[in-house]
DNA sequence: ATATATGAGATATTAAATATCTTATTTATC
DNA sequence: GATAAATAAGATATTTAATATCTCATATAT
């Protein structure tokens, strides 16, 4: 029961975008590095950002990926879901016709409150909200040396 | 990011046990049969609850599990923590060693609300409360045919 | 045209969950 | 005590999901 690791890098590959802000395009090699993603799996990643609509993906020589979403308007959950599908935290949740008695489990109740808990939490939070305070990804631009 | 079997089954066990009551031995192919759990993964788990002093197995000729311990003293959490660990939704919190940010980093914190609320959630209910309400475990003896 | 950068899908690789099997141990009953 | 019944404990598949990487295709700046 806990988030993925793809789930984790779309939300670092998030934050470093939105700190540098709507239609800003960045390497991929830049995220990898700086969000300490592996390359290969970054590219996957930015595909299903990208199918949601929430980044842009530029081929070509300065090629990279681009916010297309306003931080303010994009939450944790949204970014989370994209990659793990629908949270639901008990499958009698989220397949009630595996369980019969769903409609009238006392525990199937449990379990749907507190999915619903968990995903009202999640929304709360706006990449915005998440790009303005520290984090562990970094903020300011490394340069190379030389 | 969902319950495993292993604490689904678990659960389902010890809610047909607090039908029973404290104390009650339960043949392992009864509970097996009317939970709906497959045989030999029911005695793994039992094994489970009875390393965490949930239950009592008895050996040997009209053995089974019984319950130690009064349902309203046992929360829903207790149980799915002895099947699946501590519950930390995230790796950052469950092993904070892996993100040296953790202290500061604002996605922490809201992992780390959230696994609190849901443990909350979870710690909240008693099989007492579970088992005095309807559920997918049926409650109601049933005689084998003839 | 060429070189650069990413796309998309396929293919490992690893890890976890799920299920089952085998041998050993316990205990009620005769 | 011997026997049979019931479960223990650990080993071993089997399946599924997560993670990572590779290859060939496509787009685009120069």
């Amino acid at each position: 029961m806990r988030l993925t690791r793809a789930g984790e890098y779309a939300v670092r590959c998030m934050i470093y975008l939105s700190h540098k802000g709507v239609g800003v395009l960045v390497s991929k090699q830049e995220i990898a590095e700086r969000a300490d993603i592996p390359t290969h799996f970054l590219a996957k990643i930015a595909q299903d950002l990208a199918r949601a609509h929430l980044i842009e993906i530029r081929q070509g020589p300065k090629g990279g990926y681009s916010l297309l979403k306003d931080p303010a308007e994009v939450s944790l959950l949204e970014v989370v879901e994209v990659m793990i599908g629908e949270i639901y935290l008990n499958d009698c949740v989220g397949r009630p016709e595996t369980c019969p008695a769903s409609k009238r489990c006392a525990v199937h109740k449990v379990w749907e409150d507190a999915r619903d808990q968990l995903r009202e939490t999640l929304a709360g939070v706006s990449f915005a909200q998440l790009s303005e305070k520290e984090s562990c990804i970094p903020v300011f631009p490394v340069h190379k040396k030389g």
